[in-house]
DNA sequence: CTTGGAATGTCAACAAGACTGACGTATTTT
DNA sequence: AAAATACGTCAGTCTTGTTGACATTCCAAG
């Protein structure tokens, strides 16, 4: 409360970017971005039936294939209950497989089918298509910038998954 | 499909930042940004027997106090019957009040009582405090390329809404 | 070797929050 | 007077999150 209009009323003028309406803005900008983000694999998700834990579920299995329900889990920051529903539908419909684990019997390998390789493509060329569009117009400076924010952003174990999964590549 | 990989082959090197591996961090890294946009909020609405869908509402008039229910709609992006449930249990709480438009009596103007505000103070303090630590690490460079790449992955509607807003104040 | 606890995953039931469709009412516009 | 607009509401459905209960598997301590 009290701290709100401290930043810029300590610091003289380089902190102006910190302001409370500044950071507003940033905050409605994330709002109304992340509605355009998810918007167009959402409309090719709608009538199939899926919905985005089924795109998400997909990306993260093509990112990084065999990986286990744990694995997709911890990813996913939901309840292996959640998880579940949305699996069984994609493993029923031949989108996913899902082998016993060899060492360990307990765990279910994931990995995507060709059809479930398809449909990856298909969302994954849309999302990427908005995402190329801005990045062009906003220039390499922004977007590193861009990054450098949602980074911080980030709780501290999502930015581990994060930063593990650019590694795994 | 086969545009994939046809950005950096057919343009030499300065569009490396466009390359689908690229793309797909940043899609990755929007996805974990949003859940820590979100989760102060969250934790804070849990509990109360409010969610995040109140919570937008919530922000959305405290930014256009007197705004209308169409207004909000537009804004917010969901079905009336949607937004009237979260609104009923805000003013029945005590958060909101309606007030019969003056000039066209058919509409409602909605204002955050005191103890809306409050309320507002709270959630906002805290999605901010997450925001400036962001926009603190990474600086003023970084935040300026952030929200020209969030504005041009916006919807063109949504850009207009946003824009709007950032003009009344 | 057995047994109890931990880890992994599945099934069932429920709640929040979105959606559609239909309808009623008051008000404004044509 | 009729049509359109703004708002509220009821009923029903869908997605996606939750908790609780349970089966299977693994591992380690007795």
């Amino acid at each position: 409360m009290a701290e709100g209009q401290s930043q810029n009323a300590s610091s003289g003028q380089a902190l102006l970017y910190l302001t409370d309406e500044q950071l507003r803005q940033g905050i409605e900008a994330m709002f109304f971005a992340y509605r355009g983000f998810t918007a167009d694999p959402d409309r090719i998700l709608e009538g199939m039936s899926y919905g985005r834990a089924h795109h998400r579920a997909i990306h993260f299995i093509h990112c990084a294939p065999g990986t286990t329900v744990n694995n997709l889990l911890a990813i996913l920051g939901v309840t292996k209950q959640s998880l579940n529903r949305v699996l069984r539908t994609l493993i029923e419909d031949g989108l996913v497989t899902s082998h016993v684990g060899r060492s360990d019997k307990r765990e279910r390998h994931l990995t995507l089918t060709e059809a479930g390789e398809a449909l990856e493509q298909q969302l994954s060329d849309a999302q990427r298509a908005r995402m190329r569009d801005a990045y062009r117009k906003a220039g390499p400076e922004a977007v590193a910038g861009f990054k450098t924010v949602l980074e911080s952003m980030m709780d501290d174990d999502m930015k581990r998954a994060y930063v593990t999964l650019r590694e795994g590549r």
